[in-house]
DNA sequence: ACAGTTGCATACTTTGTGGTAGATTTCAAA
DNA sequence: TTTGAAATCTACCACAAAGTATGCAACTGT
């Protein structure tokens, strides 16, 4: 057996403790949720899982982390590229969406358990958070510069537009009435107005409305 | 001494376990703070506690449901009102920014430890925020009715409005960069704009913009 | 001043759970 | 088949923290 396939099996494993962990803590809390739940559900033992992290904060620091990772990436991804900052934004947020719903597990964790990071995860964490934002609100600024966005405050808007997003971990569920499309379709509307973006589409309405 | 004096002083008792209680679930977490340190800042011993409360999970549930009770109350006092729904939704969320501001460690501790409330206390917290959502829900809904407002979907627009404002306990910070009272105006403008409400005060900007 | 009651501290028990030492199995390679 | 090492389990420990039995002290009312 060569060793590159010990690596993955390694790396399998891993995730599927991190899977398990994860739904756990997602549903009991983190502190609610024993290793031993964690290690029945994967039908092995407590040691099994030390033999692949260095103790229980360590699970929560990974679900945490990637977290921040896929929603830095979201807004990133839209940010780095060129081109209309409204095209740019709307991208942005319905990426961000995207991610919110398919690892609402991650993100509400990593929200509610915060105080239990480890230290060296949470330092991570905070400089994407700050990259996040940092992204976010230049292409708000963009937008003002260019005169299609109108807000007082960019960074104030900016916390408004994610906080409306990252919210969505608190009542998204799978399943739900509306589609994931649909969803990320009207969240992508109601952050363009918020920023006070009036889309090609219903600026006769608005005129209309304001005479 | 009457009778009642105790009962009032049982009552400053209970207050004040609950605010140090509260600064601490809200610093450290629930399960991160100890009844032992709950006791040590109010110069007391843990029975003093039990003699005041069931057991931790009480205080948790105060403290939860009083941060769930003002904010009802500031929706509900505008919704209940009579009036321009655009007035009133101004208001709603005026007084529901300034509960956050005011009460961040209560609404913190409450979405955070979600999962440790009792469940008597959880029933009654979960009627209160049908509640608001009710009551907010139905704002928008006046407002779109009388064709001032204007969004696709009440139920949606709802969440993203509440989640914008609520999300503020995550990074409002007491005497920070602006004053509660700016923030609150401005919170205001992006939510107005988010339900697609064009004030009178600058609905010609929108129209040259459209124009 | 005295009796009775309330309120709280001292000191304890109990339980749950994170973490680990050492035995045991599994499995690749010779 | 044998061997050695990697992986995993059995069984255990340590400890923290929730909750409590008991008694003392400080008030209250007579």
């Amino acid at each position: 057996m060569r060793s590159g396939m010990r690596d993955e099996i390694a790396r399998l494993k891993r995730e599927r403790i991190l899977e398990e962990a994860r739904q756990l803590f997602f549903e009991q809390g983190y502190q609610g949720t024993t290793l031993d739940q964690v290690a029945r559900r994967l039908e092995v033992t407590k040691p099994f899982i030390y033999s692949h992290f260095e103790n229980k904060a360590a699970l929560l620091g990974d679900i945490a982390e990637r977290g921040t990772r896929l929603s830095l990436k979201a807004i990133a991804d839209a940010h780095d590229r060129k081109g209309d900052p409204a095209e740019r934004l709307g991208q942005a947020i319905r990426e961000f969406c995207h991610v919110v719903m398919a690892h609402q597990a991650n993100i509400a964790v990593y929200f509610r358990e915060d105080k239990y990071i480890p230290a060296a995860a949470s330092r991570r964490i905070d400089e994407m958070r700050a990259e996040f934002d940092k992204k976010l609100a230049a292409l708000l600024q963009e937008g003002l510069e260019q005169g299609i966005f109108k807000v007082d405050d960019v960074r104030l808007a900016t916390l408004a537009v994610g906080g409306m997003i990252s919210w969505m971990f608190t009542w998204y569920r799978t399943g739900g009435r509306l589609s994931d499309e649909h969803i990320a379709d009207q969240m992508i509307e109601l952050v363009m107005r918020t920023v006070g973006y009036n889309s090609p589409k219903d600026a006769g309405q608005l005129t209309d409305a304001a005479v």
